[in-house]
DNA sequence: AGCCTTTGACCAGCG
DNA sequence: TCGCTGGTCAAAGGC
């Protein structure tokens, strides 16, 4: 059972559910924060048949706990700005080439 | 023992 | 009212 590589965000998550979305013909995965008292969900889509090519995350919801555990050397280069506020998409393309 | 992940089914809103 | 989709929960197994 070999989970998908997630681009490290510096947050927790858990996996709630996975579904397949037909109207982008995408696997769509529900994260959650682990933390109960925090309401920010994340939402990372990914072709089927790109585990590892071009994948969205969306961030919905704030933390209230702050202070991310595992820091995210580089988290894929993603948008300084983070998840913190409500709602966030962020894109990432293969473009992390060494 | 606890934690995590995976799959199926259910619910709600829309046309 | 039905069918469809998206979103969420629950249970089991493994480390």
């Amino acid at each position: 059972r070999q989970h998908l590589v997630l681009p490290e965000d510096g947050y927790e998550w858990k996996k709630y559910g996975q579904k397949l979305i037909k109207n982008i013909q995408k696997n769509r995965s529900y994260y959650r924060c682990r933390h109960k008292l925090c309401g920010a969900k994340k939402k990372v889509e990914w072709h089927p048949s790109d585990p590892s090519g071009n994948l969205r995350v969306v961030y919905n919801g704030a933390h209230q706990h702050s202070s991310p555990a595992t820091s995210a050397p580089g988290a894929s280069g993603g948008s300084g700005a983070s998840n913190q506020y409500e709602l966030g998409a962020q894109y990432f393309g293969g473009a992390r080439s060494h």
